[in-house]
DNA sequence: TTTTAGTGCGAATCATGGTTCATTTCTTTC
DNA sequence: GAAAGAAATGAACCATGATTCGCACTAAAA
């Protein structure tokens, strides 16, 4: 016989696929989720069209992978900033400020990513990431409630506000695109004191949190 | 010769053109954008697909004729709304509660003419009406920065932000169906000292702000 | 009533883009 | 290096949904 399922082989498969995901995900960086298309897809991995289905069943399945590793490499990152605030307040604005600073950084992925549909089996993995996201800030929102840090209030909705508000004013179609390195640095600073009244703190800068992004940096892909 | 361009003509022929906008918004509401397909909305108005293009050269000039038609229909309801407050900040307040009341009420459609998109002419259009809601929120802040009612700040910013956070909090796919009116107008309400928190009012049931929806009512169309 | 432009019809046509599959080209193993 | 299974290829195929167009019908004008 011939051909065994060996480490080796598999490791090739996984960075073939991987290197496919790439290719879908530079075209949603560069043009959004209509650029999404297989035949281009292949054409930037370098690759035939029908190859793309040796490594995924069907385009929303590829889609779902772009939307699940751009996803978890987000939240991953937020998470780890999160961390690191020294106190419930500081974590909600450092997180938000963690999140904003990428999804500008990226603005076309991010709103390929969590804002497009394409009415494909995607959409739901779509709404999940939205979610995850949004269930992250609740989270941090509930902790500083029940620390009595901020008054009681819909954690969710107060989530939710939060994503939408970043996503309109630096992701959506409509966002300035903010070319210098400054204006970034400017707009997210102002979205983050809007989204911290907007929960009840009134005074970020006097109470000494952190409202600047920390850019530029490094990025991990 | 037979056939002049009568005005009995011209009537009938803007209340069919009508019938298929109509035809498409009930679509719409409905099942959202994909919901609008020429054979659909034909069906809907109870004539030919081919007939449809007697009325629109093509179906971007119908979803066009859509979307300008809820989005003149909602900034009429908010300026109406906002002429009718007492002051700055209470037009403010009103506006947001009038357009969320709005959008809520009809969630699908507004969704599917404000954040959906479908690669035609048409998006350029949503583009436009998501611009002019947002210029009528800017307006309202930017009057009562001027009159010193709230601190100095980046109006348009502040704009997007209610907009975004009205969207994703009441009209988005992740914003929990308020089947029960009561919970939609506790959500409203929610919403609305929220955003007006961002702009800068920090007590706006203090300062005797409406902060309720005035709902249930009539409804145009 | 007879013209004849306007209107409606809907099956056929087009355009787009995802998916398949017979064939060719590797890789591994012996 | 030969055999055999795996992977790649890309042209053909298919599905969806917009658009066209020849024909029939209607209604205004003569």
């Amino acid at each position: 016989m011939a051909y065994r399922r060996t480490e080796r082989v598999i490791q090739r498969f996984n960075a073939r696929r991987d290197a496919i995901v790439q290719a879908a995900q530079a075209l949603a960086a560069e043009s959004g989720m209509e650029a999404i298309q297989i035949a281009h897809v292949a054409a930037r991995a370098g690759i035939a069209a029908g190859t793309v289905y040796r490594y995924f069943p069907s385009k929303s399945d590829l889609v779902a992978a772009l939307i699940t590793f751009v996803t978890e490499r987000d939240l991953a990152a937020i998470r780890r900033a999160a961390g690191g605030a020294p106190g419930p307040l500081s974590a909600i604005a450092v997180v938000i400020i963690e999140w904003a600073a990428r999804a500008v950084r990226r603005r076309r992925l991010t709103w390929a990513v969590l804002a497009t549909t394409d009415g494909t089996a995607a959409d739901a993995l779509r709404l999940a990431a939205r979610k995850s996201l949004a269930a992250e800030f609740e989270r941090l929102i509930a902790a500083a409630v029940a620390g009595a840090h901020l008054p009681e209030q819909n954690c969710a909705l107060a989530a939710a506000a939060m994503f939408g508000t970043v996503m309109e004013v630096l992701v959506g179609p409509l966002a300035p695109s903010y070319d210098s390195e400054a204006a970034a640095r400017a707009a997210i600073q102002a979205v983050t004191l809007v989204v911290l009244r907007g929960v009840g703190i009134i005074d970020a800068r006097a109470r000494g949190l952190v409202v600047q992004a920390p850019w530029p940096r490094p990025d991990e892909a």
